[in-house]
DNA sequence: GCGCTTGTCTGACTATGGTCAGATAACCGT
DNA sequence: ACGGTTATCTGACCATAGTCAGACAAGCGC
């Protein structure tokens, strides 16, 4: 890993001098490269890049008296400002991106068009697991925008596997998947929900898995069992010595999983109308070392 | 790809940080790393790094007050200064070293072994097709530096495989494989040869390929194939409309790859005692797109 | 309306990375 | 010994990247 690390990034730094040559420095190429992606506040940008606000008025600034943005203050809320491109800044933005895929087809060029897929398929691979091994996972308030989001995720892929209706279910979490008696974790990648899942009490020891979910595209990552051992873990943390859960058989894939992490079937111990599957797995308690921290 | 390359500089933009935090600039940490991992005159620093000579300078002396390196002069040419690093500094280097370990460790934590091993897979085989990509294919002489160095190499790996025995060899090829009559091509990474191959005239409107090697570690990431349209494009320009080789048949990937490039057996056609197989081709002339350039 | 917080801007400052034009000394061929 | 070349060093110089403290205006809770 380090090896390729060494050898990719001397061949790769070729990368960011592309962002050189369109007579800007390199810190204000990144800046209109990422304002080009997604126009945004001057605030977001700054989390996005992780810039100090001086600086980042300044490269504002000389981005704006280039006429490459255009800055205008947020009507909802005068002391926020709104960057986006101008037509120039635009142009600009596709040099930018012209030259990247140059390079990138510069470096491929010597392949054959087997080798070729063999990179992008190997690189495919390192990226997923690279960004897997990433994943921030935090608890948070289920009231909070990050879980709802994700739950609306949830929501939206259960009614299109078994048409699931989510109708009033978020007002229950918020207060059973709070403390002091639930939790509630969101996994994200670049501040964006890729899983998540709750724990709430159903009985005096008992803890009750809820809202588990994987986003479509990060499957086979391991991020589904490295959420539930976390879940147990919180579980356990709230004292249970139990773990049930219940799901719905058009789940294949959660249910193998649930399994293949040591839960049993168990009859079915609700009245929800939407589970058809119901498991059980006795806990280890809080001694055991959860997750690995990330 | 470029995808890959966001996220992955994003992410492992730490492996930069890693630099940091041993209380040198980034500059200086990468000379003193580039030092630790072989010692060398400055100028092959200069070459290695890509630095101005007079920025060199003030690096070197800086990490030599800091009592990190050593500079003396070359004894065989006064002009030279070698570097090498102190007791101290290799202690320094060995804790950049560390650092990076850290890193690498702390970022595949959370993934399952299983993961990791798909992760280092993945890596070692971009990092294969990144490094063939980048292959630097040159025409030399066949008495330069270089040139002896790989034909080194294939002489030393024909010894292994069938006894070759190499005595006079090289002297014959500083002739044949010159112009106006010859041609020596030498792949390199990194400075280090990783395949060579050259073209002799031996009838009219005949070639003959020679010394045609790769590098044990390269195999299967298609440089053979590379080298070899190299070299008919070299016969074809120097007029060549037949490309003819001898082999020994303990080589059998190199057949299979004459095969594969539409070589066709051909009854013996010199003396040469290590020679089994003989293959030749018909040409296209030089109005073919060779290789692509790299 | 008052005080606190938030979002942005400005000025002052620093170190780093990098370039360029000589200066100097050692080597090399003749 | 001489002129040219090579390897390094030195001084002067510049833009960039980044930090910090404070100014200022707009929102927010009460």
């Amino acid at each position: 890993m380090r090896r390729f690390n060494r050898s990719y990034t001397q061949r790769i730094g070729a990368l960011e001098d592309s962002f050189l040559g369109v007579g800007l420095p390199l810190g204000a190429a990144r800046l209109l490269y990422e304002i080009g992606i997604a126009p945004a506040s001057a605030q977001a940008l700054r989390t996005r890049l992780g810039l100090d606000s001086g600086y980042l008025s300044r490269l504002l600034r000389r981005l704006e008296d280039e006429g490459l943005v255009a800055v205008v203050p947020d009507p909802r809320d005068r002391r926020r400002r709104r960057v986006d491109l101008t037509a120039a800044g635009r142009r600009r933005w596709e040099q930018l991106e012209r030259r990247s895929d140059e390079r990138a087809r510069l470096l491929v060029e010597p392949l054959s068009p087997r080798q070729r897929e063999r990179l992008v398929a190997a690189l495919a691979e390192a990226d997923l697991l690279v960004r897997a091994a990433t994943v921030q996972i935090d608890q948070v308030n289920p009231g909070s925008p990050a879980a709802r989001k994700a739950v609306g995720y949830y929501f939206a892929e259960l009614n299109r596997r078994f048409g699931f209706d989510a109708a009033g279910e978020a007002d229950k979490d918020a207060v059973a998947l709070s403390p002091p008696t639930g939790v509630f974790l969101v996994a994200s990648s670049d501040g964006e929900p890729v899983a998540c899942g709750g724990v709430q009490t159903i009985g005096p020891g008992i803890g009750e898995l809820k809202r588990m979910w994987v986003h479509g595209g990060w499957r086979g990552a391991g991020l589904g069992s490295r959420l539930l051992r976390r879940l147990e873990a919180a579980a356990a943390g709230l004292g249970h010595t139990i773990a049930r859960l219940d799901t719905n058989e058009a789940l294949t894939e959660a249910i193998a999983m649930y399994q293949h992490a040591g839960y049993r079937r168990v009859p079915r111990y609700n009245d929800n109308p939407w589970a058809t599957h119901f498991f059980e797995k006795p806990l280890d308690g809080p001694a055991e070392r959860p997750d690995g921290g990330a």
